[in-house]
DNA sequence: TCTTAGCACTCTCATTCAGAGAGTGCTAAG
DNA sequence: CTTAGCACTCTCTGAATGAGAGTGCTAAGA
């Protein structure tokens, strides 16, 4: 997997050619590494490693008479084995940490939408977030509450102190105390088990009451998808498309980032395929799974709440900063464990 | 306001040029207006006619020898004198209709949700929705209900029977019968009185309660923004990204839109200024605030929701089929106020 | 053996030019 | 008032040209 296979002169070569390329956008010539100082050699001596760097697959020539751009293999040599991720600044640790801080109180979805925010917002790029499923969490109780009509309000608490709710329709009005009464029931039935199992869970359980009740539990069955379906929408969250879309070496690609911002769940899929649990992982260009996007990178990482993860990342260009971009999200992902293991 | 300074024949052949142009996006030739059959003239006789628009100003050269594209006074003249909007089939009123149907369960915000998506799916065009302002909605009812520790479920309803709630966290652990009594003062100081109103009301009434509950209805007052203030992403919604980004003529657009989709509020504001209360609202091109909407227009209209007003639309480029979007704006509008108006 | 100066070579990019094609405006006749 | 005919204008395409950038190669020097 590695490639230790470069001298040190042809690494600080091949950095050099990244790091221009990255602030320029365009290839970077023998005259420019060495105006850059990067090393004490002639133009004529940097061509020559410059070849063999080509010949190794790590840059390439637009045309045969251009400088060098990096290729995606290039860009991976550079991350594993040259870069190093950027320390943010202590005031920008600051302000992170604060951002993030202030979104702590709210739902695990809010976070998340605060975190796409506060990534975007320091990377300047487009960033998604995806809060940790539901379908793990164990459920701590149910609640009833009645509203007007027929309509009856569900609150379910889970372990790690979530909360869902929904309005319920029911067939007819119940009393307050059947309402007590199924609510009690259910809860003693559902208490310590996972999302993912209620329905099933309701539905054995459902012969065992008698009719007032049961009309009640049948209606919390019902509406239990509006309970704890989470749509789309509110664990998946992007900001930034400003950013990916003013690049113009993207306009051709416009019509799949369309696409991208209809579809959160591939959106998602992105930074949450290649997310593993903890640390960061970048994707670039070619190795991501879908062809449209072999001129843009992702960096990812994760946070946990409870036993579940969550994933954030930044979707940009292959010429992005990566030093910075990955120094941003570790530092980010370090500061949502510390926070949210707080919680309970 | 109007301008019914045109003859038959140059209504007829505006009319011909627009139809055209819309379906070719190019100039349109006087011999391609002729072998349209739309009038039975010479071509030459056509260019009269077309030189006659092009002095009024409907229509323009891109370049001498080029034919002629409407000009944003064109497609006004159409939109009002002209066009007729275009009734659905049959098949499609009852998708629509079907489609809409199965949202009016839900909350305020997933309608507009869900309308958005409707929309841009029957007008392949971005689709933007806004909910309804909560704030003038008043107040029916406030319930507490305990959870763990010290947090405490909020929920309240308003006389448009919609239901809004929030984790509020308490300094201690309130008893469930201060909370019950806390529900039952606060509902009697709110009952009736417009959601903007809560804040000041509740902070006059505080005064007048001692220890125990006056610590619950703090921790209340302190979490009524959350209750209430809507944040912009569950009022508003669009759908649709994908048709306006794979327009080729707003490539150059492309960082302008970026921003509207990052900026979710000023998007609203397109859909929110131009749409009276009915009725369908076109604007075209330059009649845009925006300057950088000089290439787009909006099609709006609004239905209603108690006293309240919603809006929805779609964004296109000024080339766009403003007969079938009217008719299905129009048409959606009338299905939701038939919808909406159902509930209580 | 490695480095470097020098130079020919290749490719892009911008400019210019010419010819084809599209569509108009104008004129004169019906 | 309409229309046939035609000259005119403008765009678009492709070819030709020259400047500029940057390389690869060779041969000399350390």
């Amino acid at each position: 997997m590695k490639k230790p296979d470069l001298t040190d002169r042809e690494e600080k070569i091949l950095r050099s050619i990244i790091e221009t390329h990255v602030r320029t956008a365009r290839p970077v010539s023998s005259s420019a590494v060495v105006r850059k100082r990067s090393v004490e050699l002639s133009s004529a001596t940097v061509r020559n490693v410059m070849r063999s760097l080509e010949e190794k697959g790590l840059i390439s020539q637009p045309h045969t008479s251009a400088g060098r751009v990096p290729t995606d293999v290039g860009y991976r040599y550079y991350v594993d084995n040259i870069m190093q991720p950027l320390t943010l600044t202590e005031s920008e640790r600051a302000e992170v940490r604060g951002g993030l801080q202030r979104l702590t109180g709210d739902d695990i979805g809010s976070v998340a939408a605060g975190v796409s925010r506060t990534i975007s917002e320091f990377a300047r790029q487009l960033a998604v977030a995806v809060a940790p499923p539901v379908e793990g969490e164990l459920i701590e109780q149910i609640r009833l509450v009645s509203l007007d009509g027929n309509r009856v309000l569900a609150v379910a608490t889970t372990r790690t102190g979530q909360t869902r709710s929904a309005v319920l329709k029911m067939r007819e009005h119940p009393s307050a105390a059947d309402l007590a009464k199924a609510a009690g029931l259910v809860s003693e039935w559902l208490t310590g088990a996972p999302v993912a199992d209620i329905e099933k869970k309701m539905k054995d359980h459902l012969g065992e009451v008698g009719h007032p009740l049961r009309d009640v539990i049948a209606g919390l069955l019902a509406g239990s998808p509006q309970i704890f379906r989470v749509r789309g929408g509110e664990r998946i969250h992007y900001e930034g498309a400003r950013y990916i879309l003013s690049h113009p070496e993207f306009s051709d690609d416009a019509a799949f980032l369309g696409e991208m911002f209809d579809d959160e769940e591939a959106l998602a899929e992105l930074v949450r395929t290649r997310a593993g649990e903890g640390g960061v992982t970048v994707t670039i260009g070619r190795e991501n799974s879908r062809k449209e996007m072999k001129r843009m990178s992702v960096v990812v990482g994760s946070y946990r709440v409870g036993s579940r993860f969550g994933q954030m990342g930044v979707i940009g260009p292959t010429r992005m900063r990566y030093s910075r971009l990955v120094g941003l999200v570790d530092y980010i992902s370090e500061v949502l464990d510390d926070l949210l293991s707080e919680r309970r």
